[in-house]
RNA sequence: GCCCAAGUGGUGGAACAGGUAGACACAAGGGACUUAAAAUCCCUUGGACUUUCAAGUCCGUGCCGGUUCAAGUCCGGCCUUGGGCACCA
């Protein structure tokens, strides 16, 4: 028979198009069927994919075709996160409008991810720069303005001065811009916050039930990221004007130790301060950058205010400190300090030659606090503690927190690392904040009705990328809706995060007339699997889960948690770097998909490295699965001839064709429990080749007997339909050649019996004190006693326990029999 | 500094519940086919040693110890790499 060539550019466009034709993608509700919600983090459309996209929808697009051949409902939508500082960086340097830049993105990142066979239902396309979208995020907005979730307030922000906007805290790293490493400055700006500290609890307790499904680094990460601890706030008393100087503490046990306190330089309380030392040193510290403050890390410096503080457990009066290592916003912006049993507080009391009073001794051995080297941390018994000593510490922490609130002197406080979402960003290319300015009656939210607020896609950028907005009365000129006067609409935009908080709900009604159609939303959401970068886990994966349980207070939505599972994928990487213009290593996914086509692509994502973990790109692995595909189809072109109906009921099968069946079912059991349970499809892939293999080994002549063919038969039954959701348009293909006239991605999930993939013999290892001495084969089914036997009988076991006494004969039924001499 | 991962052949990676380390693939080497090459198909392939050529012995999963009949897998300590948090009181 002559054999066609396989070539993966004709067979991938026919069978795109008979599926775009068929459009069997589209997802219908179904009461009767149990749904699954898988879903990919929608991409930022900056022109092109890349190799990170082709894994990260690869993976996506296994699950989707895996379940829905498993009999579920599946619905797996693809959007665009559409604003964002790219396109204004793009209309500035080459005079494009914004929304065309996006739009053409969009187009063209389409067809390359229809080129990839993806099974995404199209109708459900999103675009969050879409006035039908943004809107509502305004109204979730003035929900959460009404709620007083959504907030104005003047603060210390971080401002990019490259992007020329304010950052949120999550979107700095390290003092740095996240999106173009610019140092980030400190700025005092009036701006909007969304109140993410109220959550903070709830996002903490949600962890119990992500920990089911979602990594626990994620968890970990976001559980850092919100940093929780309890503790207690005391009211210290000024020594001259007996007002209130409240500290937050962890270690109250450690509070008859304080010898010293320190207030960060930001803090109004040292207003009073005439001081011209003094004041000249909180004028040097206020001028470091953010960044020079991190940097300088050991080196604590502080400065004697002359202010007396007096500790309301002992009564002792001790000296104030302005230091540039406290924080303004954590706690009250001042601290207690007890060198004893703080380290860092030790080092600042060497430096400036403050006293040390030991508090909490070692019980195994006593501290002489004269040639203390450093901080005493650990655990231990309270001393010179008033009523409190002799009690350890621990209880002492209690004991204390109990006293204070008391007598009134301080109550127990929960604090958070976590701050409030800064949302507002001084660029064009996002979402209007929909608030009006009037002179008389102040910020007022656009009424519902009014929504949404356009965004102007005519626009100037007068060649800086100042917003526009700023230079456009037609856009900021408005009328109060309150009192009908004069007033200013809000320039500035939504961080680009608020469009993707809430976009995977979208999903279920793009086109609604409310914010969700709610039969669509109720059925499909929660996310069943949700696909992306770790990068995000405490950004937008912090952020949706947020919006999702405000959405849930708002009896919007029904749950609390948006994405049931997680999975985060690892980076593609080349040559040991994450592939970036900048080191020149990218390889462009159009470029692999025209030489080996889609199919093989997919292929190598999904086969070079387990999904969680970063994939080296190889050039050669690419080729290693494009022979694999090669041989899929070679193989099955040459015995399409001898498809046929089988049973095997009345049928026996020689050795050689007994043991082939055994693999088939062996093969599907085991692909079947590697993407089930273990989402580990390398390993999937690779029993997949070994059946082939298989196949290879076999003589022509014995596959051409009727015996055979049945087995070959139910072998390409199995095997092309297992292959469907890693290379779908070959699988079709070859189930076309077969006869079919169904599409294989419609078929059930192959299914195995368990009695077959049984084998009759196991080759079973005879160990003595844990060696491998010998092997032999035995049948299957042996027992117990009878693999002693065997073993005990072995010539060369035989030998070498011969004048040996045995100990112990540890047998492992199908394994091994480890004899102990 | 604290927290979390991960260290396995020349390479990417397997080993799922403590039970034959190195599946599958790449690379390398050999053979068949071919006038030849490519492609394809088949074989070999962790290291060292012994060798009567059938095999056998020893070593080997970052390092040092431990538990166990048996450890890549469990425990203790360390080293390295990657990631997160970091004057958080």
């Amino acid at each position: 028979m002559q054999e066609k060539e396989y070539k993966p550019k004709q067979i991938e466009k026919k069978w795109q198009d008979r599926w775009n034709q068929e459009k069997v993608f589209l997802s219908k509700r179904d009461k009767n069927r149990q749904k699954y919600y898988i879903l990919e983090m929608f991409p930022y459309p900056s022109g092109r994919i890349h190799m990170g996209h082709v894994r990260n929808y690869s993976i996506g697009d296994v699950v989707a075709r895996y379940k829905r051949m498993q009999g579920f409902n599946v619905f797996h939508p693809m959007g665009w996160d559409a604003f964002g500082l790219p396109a204004e960086n793009a209309a500035i340097k080459h005079n494009i409008p914004p929304k065309k830049w996006t739009d053409d993105n969009i187009a063209y990142m389409k067809k390359q991810f229809k080129m990839l066979g993806y099974s995404y239902d199209w109708e459900r396309e999103i675009a969050t720069h879409t006035p039908e979208y943004y809107k509502w995020n305004q109204y979730v907005f003035i929900k959460m303005y009404e709620k007083g979730l959504a907030y104005k307030r003047k603060a210390p922000v971080n401002w990019c001065p490259t992007c020329n906007t304010v950052l949120a805290n999550e979107q700095v790293e390290n003092g740095l811009c996240w999106r173009c490493e610019t140092q980030v400055t400190q700025r005092e700006l009036e701006q909007w916050f969304f109140k993410i500290t109220d959550y903070a609890e709830d996002l903490l307790s949600g962890h119990d039930i992500l920990k089911e499904g979602w990594p626990e680094r994620v968890i970990v990460m976001q559980k850092n990221w919100i940093g929780r601890s309890t503790g207690l706030v005391v009211n210290f008393k000024v020594a001259d004007t007996g007002e209130d100087f409240p500290i937050f503490t962890t270690r109250p046990d450690t509070i008859y130790g304080v010898t010293f306190m320190v207030i960060a330089p930001e803090h109004p309380f040292l207003e009073r301060v005439k001081d011209s030392k003094v004041k000249e040193f909180i004028k040097r510290i206020k001028e470091q950058s953010l960044v020079d403050r991190l940097s300088e890390e050991k080196e604590k410096e502080g400065i004697d205010t002359g202010i007396k503080i007096i500790n309301p457990f002992n009564g002792d009066i001790v000296p104030l400190y302005v230091g540039n290592f406290v924080l303004m916003e954590y706690g009250t912006g001042a601290i207690m300090a007890v060198p004893a049993h703080d380290t860092r507080d030790f080092a600042f009391a060497k430096k400036y030659g403050i006293p040390i009073k030991l508090v909490i001794d070692n019980p195994s051995s006593p501290i002489d606090v004269a040639s203390m080297k450093d901080a005493y941390v650990e655990d231990g018994i309270c001393v010179n503690s008033g009523p409190f000593t002799g009690m350890t510490n621990k209880k002492a922490i209690e004991a204390i927190s109990d006293y204070a609130e008391k007598e009134g002197i301080g109550y127990k406080k929960v604090n958070y690392r976590l701050k409030d979402w800064l949302i507002s960003r001084q660029r064009y290319w996002g979402c209007p904040i929909p608030i009006v300015y009037c002179e008389t009656c102040g910020a007022q939210p656009v009424p519902y009705d009014n929504l949404p607020v356009v965004l102007p896609t005519d626009v100037d950028f007068h060649g800086d990328s100042r917003s526009p907005l700023t230079m456009m009365p037609e856009f900021y000129e408005t009328k109060c809706p309150h009192c009908g006067g004069k007033a200013k609409r809000e320039t500035d935009t939504m961080d680009t995060f608020v469009d993707s908080s809430w976009y995977f709900a979208k999903f279920t009604s793009p086109r609604s007339k409310e914010i969700f159609d709610f039969d669509e939303v109720n059925y499909w959401t929660p996310v069943d699997q949700y696909i992306g970068g770790i990068e995000h886990a405490c950004m937008h994966l912090l952020y949706a889960r947020f919006f999702t349980m405000v959405l849930n207070d708002l009896g919007i939505l029904k749950y609390r948690e948006p994405f049931t599972r997680l999975l985060t994928q690892g980076m593609v990487i080349k040559d040991g770097a994450k592939m970036s213009k900048s080191k020149g290593n990218i390889v462009d996914p159009d470029d692999i998909i025209d030489k080996y086509g889609a199919d093989t692509v997919r292929l190598f994502m999904l086969f070079a490295a387990p999904p969680e973990k970063d994939l080296d790109w190889s050039d050669k692995g690419v080729e290693g699965c494009y022979r694999f595909v090669n041989r899929v189809w070679r193989i099955v072109q040459k015995y399409s001839d001898c498809y046929t109906e089988y049973n095997f009921d009345t049928v026996v099968l020689d050795p050689v064709l007994k043991n082939l069946r055994g693999e088939i079912h062996r093969t599907v059991k085991a692909v079947t429990h590697d993407i089930e349970n273990r989402m580990q499809f390398n390993t999937a892939i690779a029993r997949m080749m070994e059946l082939v293999n298989a196949l290879y080994q076999i003589n022509e002549e014995i596959i051409r007997t009727d015996a055979g063919k049945m087995v070959v038969s139910e072998l390409f039954d199995k095997l092309l339909p297992m292959l469907g959701p890693f290379v779908p348009h070959l699988a079709e293909e070859l189930w076309e050649v077969l006869g079919h006239k169904n599409f294989i991605l419609d078929e059930p999930w192959p299914d195995f019996k368990e009695e077959l993939t049984a084998k009759d013999e196991i080759e079973v290892v005879f160990q003595i004190n844990g060696k491998i001495r010998s092997k032999r084969n035995v049948p299957a089914d042996i027992t117990k006693e009878e693999m002693e036997k065997v073993a005990l009988e072995d010539d060369r076991i035989k030998e070498m326990i011969a004048g040996k006494t045995v100990r112990k004969v540890i047998v492992v039924p199908g394994k091994l029999v480890n004899i102990v001499i």
